[in-house]
RNA sequence: CGGGGCGUAGCGCAGCCUGGUUAGCGCGCCUGCCUUGGGAGCAGGAGGUCGCAGGUUCAAAUCCUGCCGCCCCGACCA
């Protein structure tokens, strides 16, 4: 492709909007153009990438078994009620009516159009399994679009589905699935993780995330350096600590004035203890309802654990107005001991002797408090956050916290679909079963944001050759010399003859705006025809990665350009 | 939705507080000359409903009211 003939409209200077570098990257390189907020227009550098992306999947899924269909993106309302969503989705589906006052709504993705095709077409168990996905543009009304291409309203997405016979079969196909995402995001050239996942709104029974390693990621991963367990913060087991504490006699628990001590920090360090020391007594309201919360002074609760024990879909921590509705206590001074409303307590909370606990009254506090003698919980669970201090849960192990991108999630489904739309097959004996489903989402866009927040530095993009929009980019430096032009054009030639995927920045520029583009866009090996040309007869090819750069003849840096690329392609 | 901020040329901004000529600056764009290994230089030029609608005033980018859009911080997710 020439240059000169390309919409490639740099800038630069930084728009104001964007934040974070894949968005100014994006921007600046003339990969996107915003059109409305969290909607982008992909220009031809930003589409090549995800074109790129889009074939290792392709290629990935159907090297899997999996088929590629594309389902409509605009939805009758009536599917998403037989599935219980129309209510439950929120406000994140995109509803409208048509001219007829059909209810519709725009697919977020595609649990029920899928299992209403099938539920149609397949009846046998001799049909079985099946893997559909397609690869598609989604809308969700997110109420916080930021951060470009990262968390768009708009984004492309593969979502595959599966529909298997029994849990096993479900369960081997998750596997398979499992393993294709790996080969999927080592064949992009990141660098990831897959992690134990919530399984959130979509429901099921287990799931994984994979997550780019960026420190700019949302989400915040605990990885194990000693084995191979990773989590999501959301999910990250506590190692439960070996039980119980040797004995300890219990002390007689006293009420003790700690006036406007109301922060574990203050009031731990008014009492002259530990914050291991004290309990907090914190409110949350679980799908509108109060429920106190008690964790260890020094930890944090996790409202994820907290809604799974308690089967709440949204969980909030509640404001000091409402808390001292629900209580009557000031915050600060909340304790266990007398409260009334639902009481539940980490785990860790259970080993605890003598602690410092709030009295539920302004100014007060309790010390050497006992779970058990001076109050009961009503359940107890693992609902903190987990920390660097702790161990692994699997091998005991050292933790660490890294930030990550979320670029796919993996769900073993079950039965909850099926069972809802009544999607059912035969088995060899004429029963009717439900079918058992599993679902797997890339985020295709957010996979190039993705591995741009991964692979930069300040003079712009560095893209993995895999998802480059272009393996190599020749810069024409004398443009106005007969020589040094015929040769830029006759390796432009040879190198698309060799199938290698070349940008000629043919345009009529100075050699530094040239250079600062292909900085900009990233394109993984550079071959600049230039005055060293005229002088020596040679080329220079430069590794945009390291800037690890080589002279030779024209000749030869075809050959040498086709020789990296193909190894670097294949080593995948 | 709650909290903060912004809307002036394609992009980045100044001007607004304290109303008053042809609304500026840098970058980009067009023409010519010149230059050609890291975003050159000179000369000339085009480009603006000052987000929208009302209001106050002799006079509004500037003051007031309402609306719209966008960005940032929290809850959502590929």
């Amino acid at each position: 492709m020439r240059y000169s003939k390309l919409l490639l409209p740099t800038l630069k200077e930084t728009p104001a909007e964007a934040e974070v570098v894949s968005h100014r990257l994006l921007l600046r390189g003339g990969f996107i153009r915003k059109l409305t907020s969290g909607v982008y227009s992909y220009l031809p550098l930003g589409l090549a990438a995800i074109r790129k992306v889009e074939q290792i999947v392709r290629e990935e899924m159907n090297r899997a078994g999996a088929q590629e269909v594309l389902l409509p993106m605009v939805q009758p309302a009536d599917l998403w009620r037989e599935s219980g969503r129309w209510e439950k989705y929120g406000p994140e589906l995109l509803r409208f009516t048509d001219r007829h006052e059909r209810e519709s709504c725009l697919g977020p993705t595609h649990e029920e159009v899928i299992t209403d095709l099938v539920r149609r077409e397949i009846h046998s168990y001799r049909d079985l399994p099946v893997n559909l996905y397609q690869v598609q543009t989604k809308f969700r009304d997110e109420i916080r679009p930021r951060f470009g291409l990262m968390r768009g309203r708009e984004f492309i997405m593969k979502d595959a589905y599966s529909f298997d016979i029994d849990n096993e079969q479900a369960e081997a196909e998750y596997r398979n699935m499992y393993d294709t995402y790996h080969r999927i995001f080592e064949r992009c050239g990141l660098a990831f993780r897959a992690v134990e996942a919530d399984t959130g709104t979509i429901g099921g029974s287990f799931s994984h995330e994979f997550m780019v390693l960026a420190d700019t990621g949302e989400d915040t991963i605990v990885i194990c350096k000693d084995c191979s367990y990773a989590a999501n913060m959301e999910k990250a087991r506590v190692k439960p600590i070996e039980q119980p504490p040797e004995s300890v006699d219990l002390l007689e628990c006293n009420k003790v004035e700690t006036p406007g001590k109301r922060k574990v920090g203050a009031v731990t360090e008014f009492l002259g203890i530990s914050p291991k020391q004290l309990v907090k007594t914190l409110v949350y309201l679980a799908d509108s309802q109060p429920v106190a919360v008690l964790v260890r002074g020094d930890h944090e609760v996790q409202p994820v654990k907290l809604g799974n024990l308690l089967g709440a879909v949204e969980v909030e921590m509640a404001d000091d107005k409402q808390v001292f509705d629900v209580t009557g206590v000031p915050t600060g001074y909340l304790g266990p001991a007398g409260l009334k409303i639902k009481l539940v307590a980490d785990r860790e909370v259970v080993a605890m002797r003598n602690f410092a606990i709030g009295a539920n009254e302004k100014n007060y506090h309790l010390i050497n408090a006992n779970l058990g003698r001076d109050f009961e919980v009503d359940e107890i669970d693992d609902l903190r956050m987990v920390t660097p201090e702790d161990s692994c849960p699997e091998c005991a192990g050292r933790l660490e916290l890294t930030k990550g991108i979320e670029v796919g999630h993996i769900f073993k489904l079950g039965d909850s679909y099926s069972k809802a739309l009544n999607a059912v097959y035969q088995d060899n004996q004429g029963e009717e079963h439900h079918f058992v489903m599993g679902c797997y989402g890339i985020g295709v866009s957010r996979v190039v944001a993705a591995a741009i927040e991964q692979n930069h530095d300040e003079n712009g993009i560095i893209f993995p050759l895999p998802v480059a929009p272009f393996q190599v980019e020749i810069l024409n430096l004398g443009l106005k010399d007969k020589a040094i032009s015929e040769v830029a054009e006759q390796i432009y030639n040879d190198l698309e003859k060799e199938s290698i995927e070349v940008l000629f920045d043919d345009r009529d520029e100075r050699p530094g705006i040239k250079f600062k583009d292909a900085d900009l866009i990233g394109i993984p090996y550079r071959l600049t025809v230039g005055k060293k040309f005229a002088s020596d007869g040679v080329v220079e090819i430069r590794k945009r990665a390291d800037g690890h750069t080589i002279e030779l003849s024209p000749d030869e840096a075809v050959r040498e350009l086709a020789s990296m690329i193909n190894e670097e392609m294949h080593s995948a």
